[in-house]
DNA sequence: GGCGCTTTCTAATCTAAATTAGATTAAGCA
DNA sequence: TGCTTAATCTAATTTAGATTAGAAAGCGCC
């Protein structure tokens, strides 16, 4: 498919980050608003041209979905003609992937940073907690990024969404790294199922976006509300209601 | 546009059911599986024929998502040609509109019927569970049209979200005032953001079907760990046996 | 004060998919 | 058995939107 991509496309800066997964977004990349340009990206006016294309891209797409997401819409955001668009992306799909693969890194990025800072020796919940609000104020803050992976995995073509999952899969297993040292440190309720507990969880988190409006309840409150939700929900010290209404 | 929509299509048979909202699903209507035939439905070929259409269309919609459904698609998995569903569908809109129509009352048949099952002196949290329960066993189980329905609101045209939300609405007046009812009696942290809760419940669940994967985890213990987590995670604890109704 | 590179534009082209037209087959029924 | 209506098909038509061609505009540099 990718015979020699148009020879006068600038060397596009993140097609290495696109595919290296060893080179997550560093910590001072991961800003709250629009435009982030990494570390190591010149700021060319090509550079910051090619980053506002993204922007947009990322603004339509957490909005329209992958299929709705027209270039035309993006490149009027954008504030250029359609076809500029190919200058910098040889297609709308390497576009929309670039958008996804970025969303995902930032979201990882800021939770691992969240981690990171937490004490030594803090408990496998107060870890999962952490990780539970990053996460959330990722999806909720952190730009259209991350609201545009979470809600368009899933219904891209097949060869795409196989290539993001497996970059994914990372964060996935930094997940359940958490649960699973909560479970052996006997902090989860023996019910749970841990895989259908880390999915739940996110997927509880991920959904923010969709409803989250600030006028209505304020950012602080939807954290406090998800923190005590999950964690109280996994924490093995309350006992469970009996049998009634439950069959 | 909406010319007499076509003389020889014949009286579709949910074009009433489409529109009013007084008519939920009833109860023996909501099974498990593909082709549900509503109460007073004529069994004839053409209806069937109908039918069949409208289960591809929830199939294809829950997977592919609202722009990337195909009517070729729907047509293969109907076993007909395209066209054919101009015959019973004034478009493409009009039938993925029906599906997720559909796909909304079944939810909300199941979750009403699973409360009207509950003892008259169940208490807020015991609603909330067999709700929750109840809810969930819907978009995994209850065929594609609630999954389409969950899956796909957000991504539509916004004349046809605005109607489908407003249609939705009684449902989540639903919802809500079991939240109310719950915090009324002191059964909900105080911590908690009601409506935050609610949506962050309500996404969780409906992400299910988004990661569900009947093989690695046996549906009981999803429902376990759904309700082991949302209900313990929103409850203050757990009114003791018998102080149920004592507020 | 013109030259070549970069960036962006306008005006096609190409393609997939919805929709329409009109023909064709199946089904009840006089 | 022929006639009318129902149901479905095949073959256009139309449209939206991605992509390409190729011209122009900006800009550093000699």
């Amino acid at each position: 498919m990718t015979s020699p991509p148009r020879a006068r496309r600038p060397a596009a800066v993140s097609d290495a980050a696109a595919v290296s997964d060893t080179a997550a977004v560093p910590d001072d990349a991961v800003t709250i608003g629009a435009g982030t340009i990494g570390a190591g990206v010149p700021d060319t006016k090509a550079a910051r041209t090619r980053e506002r294309v993204l922007d947009a891209a990322a603004e339509v797409l957490s909005r329209k979905g992958y299929a709705g997401t027209r270039l035309a819409e993006i490149a009027d955001v954008a504030g250029v003609q359609a076809p500029a668009i190919y200058y910098y992306y040889a297609s709308r799909d390497e576009l929309i992937e670039e958008v996804i693969r970025r969303g995902q890194e930032r979201a990882q990025g800021h939770v691992e940073a969240a981690l990171a800072q937490l004490p030594a020796g803090a408990s496998a919940m107060t870890k999962i907690c952490a990780a539970v609000e990053a996460h959330l104020r990722a999806v909720l803050q952190l730009s259209d990024y991350a609201t545009a992976a979470v809600r368009n995995i899933g219904q891209m073509p097949d060869e795409m969404r196989k290539r993001l999952v497996a970059a994914q899969a990372r964060y996935g297993i930094l997940w359940r790294s958490l649960f699973e040292e909560a479970r052996a440190r006997g902090e989860i309720d023996p019910d749970v199922d841990l895989h259908a507990a880390q999915l739940l969880v996110i997927g509880a988190l991920n959904s923010a976006p969709e409803w989250w409006n600030p006028k209505r309840v304020p950012l602080e409150d939807v954290v406090t509300t998800a923190l005590t939700i999950t964690c109280r929900g996994l924490a093995v010290s309350w006992p469970l209601p009996g049998t009634e209404g439950t069959t």
